[in-house]
DNA sequence: CGCTTAATATAGCCAC
DNA sequence: GTGGCTATATTAAGCG
């Protein structure tokens, strides 16, 4: 009995179950990136910055000590070619 | 009756309420990603090789699309050129 | 006389042509953009940080006062949902 | 012999030198994306669909990674899950 | 001119 | 631990 097109052994099953399982993860996924993009628009059309406010998001998610040391060093180099360093 | 540095006019309680809006729905979105790579990683663990799986989900979802764009006008253009049209 | 296959009245050469021109101009473009990332590399391994760097040269291309400006509204932002305001 | 405020211990002339480099070579970068604009408004005005011409010239630059990615553990993968197999 | 899509930059991950 | 690679987030461009 040889093997058919059908046969395999490379259990189809569980790999379809797999994809399938990633598929409606990244629907969701996807789904709340919109919602994402929803609130941004909504926010804007009561005219708050968006991109403000998505900077001070990001921000809110670093390490403060971290922040402070990046902006240290921008500050060293920005001296150091002349630049005026704001605020 | 004098305005305290808690008051404002640009609506810091609304501001508020977008970001943490905001924040909710990245949070819930950060963990649908996490739950994608937990999938991977039990898929590996079964013998899958991931990164396949990976391609094998992109080209899923791009085909609608890259049909879509398949217009008259386009393979006009590649058959000028030689271009093997994908049909 | 019908037309053939090899026939066309789309311009098949001048469509070639400018493609061409295009491609060419893209391949420059890419080297380009190479040529940076190896200066980027070479000033990390003089000990420089790169991301520092990176963000200098973007401060650089912005208008003055719009960087102001943007700075301004980012500010009280933060302030209004009492994050500590850098620098 | 004091120091001056021009004076340094960070490479203020070499990190200079480097920003410089790199605005330089960003500087040919984009006036090749400008060409690249013209040409697309040159071939616009000639009667071609940039759109098109856009995406093909996309096409020609995927199609040989795409190619690369189709291996053999990928077409196993796909026909286990019933999908068609492009090459 | 806003909205959608493509290019770019950043960050996380994996293999070596 | 580092360097390449993948994926994400941001930015810019093109289109209607």
């Amino acid at each position: 009995m040889t093997a058919t097109v059908t046969d395999d052994n490379i259990g189809s099953a569980e790999l379809r179950q797999f994809v399938e399982r990633i598929e409606r993860l990244e629907e969701v996924k996807a789904a709340r990136g919109d919602d994402i993009k929803e609130v941004y628009a909504e926010l804007k059309g009561r005219g708050f910055d968006a991109k403000a406010v998505r900077t001070m998001i990001a921000l809110r998610k670093k390490d403060p000590e971290r922040r402070a040391e990046e902006s240290a060093i921008l500050e060293l180099y920005m001296r150091a070619l002349g630049m005026a360093v704001p605020s």
